[in-house]
DNA sequence: CATATATGTATCCATATCTGTTACAGATAT
DNA sequence: ATATCTGTAACAGATATGGATACATATATG
């Protein structure tokens, strides 16, 4: 799979624990460690779902929308994935096969629930409790 | 997303609708219309999870390993997907960032439970209710 | 035994997706 | 004015996906 997901979550997360100071493309970059352009992609689409904010020009860059404990992995996973289907349908089976003729629309609503179940495990995350557990793995680190 | 889920569903349920025939590669390709390698391909990683058992030569094809109402979807998915992530994180965040640092391993136990979730609702249906539903349908259809 | 049938697998190809990169117009603070 | 920063387009390389051909191997049947 493709690691958008986690991107996402990581801009957010690093954005939270700037307290309110607006992080640039180019500084989260460097904590994810790749461009500031595929950076700048994803704050567009989180900024499109309104969960982020940006201020062009200098002394600018990127805030959250809201507070960081209602954002949840669900809110971003819903920013970045266009479509929100994990599995695909077969294009057109065989409409002449008793099986073929049927099997997406009962395979549809199957895997409609199980996407919904990762949805709802998703919804259980918010972007303060990213913030709050990366803080605690800090201070473990310290301590040993 | 890719569609073996779905194809690989659909060969297992029509192999069940066959109730103990064996089904030819080029016979479930006809249904899912596509081509019978892809089918082979799959069968293949089906017969190595266990699922199905194939026959070679004349008269020969694929028959379920075990019962139907004994294969989840959760066994589908666990037989086609290799590695079995939805989603993957980023390729080493800077370690030198308190975020970049420990956002893959935060983020990971979150991910592993949302997956989680996916698997254990997969794992409610099994091929005999995808052929009973399919069944279903059909009854449906011919009454209007 | 010879033949037809069917699987298992390798290989190739076209297309799509993903990530990274460069480039540049537009907005904004100083 | 100028430097900074976003938003977005365009392009390239890597990988994944689905489709197609080919062929060795296994098996039932006459």
């Amino acid at each position: 799979m493709n690691s958008r997901l986690a991107v996402a979550t990581h801009i957010l997360t690093f954005i939270e624990t700037l307290a309110g100071q607006p992080a640039t493309s180019e500084l989260i970059a460097s904590s994810v460690n790749t461009n500031p352009t595929l950076i700048r992609r994803l704050l567009s689409q989180l900024a499109k779902a309104g969960l982020t904010t940006s201020q062009m020009g200098s002394g600018g860059g990127a805030l959250l929308a809201r507070p960081a404990d209602q954002i949840t992995l669900r809110d971003v996973y819903g920013a970045i994935d266009d479509d929100g289907e994990v599995f695909a349908l077969h294009d057109q089976p065989n409409p002449q096969c008793p099986v073929g003729r049927n099997i997406n629309a009962v395979l549809k609503t199957r895997i409609a629930a199980a996407q919904q179940a990762l949805r709802d495990e998703l919804a259980k995350t918010t972007i303060a409790d990213m913030a709050h557990d990366v803080a605690a793995q800090n201070l473990l680190a310290a301590k040993a």
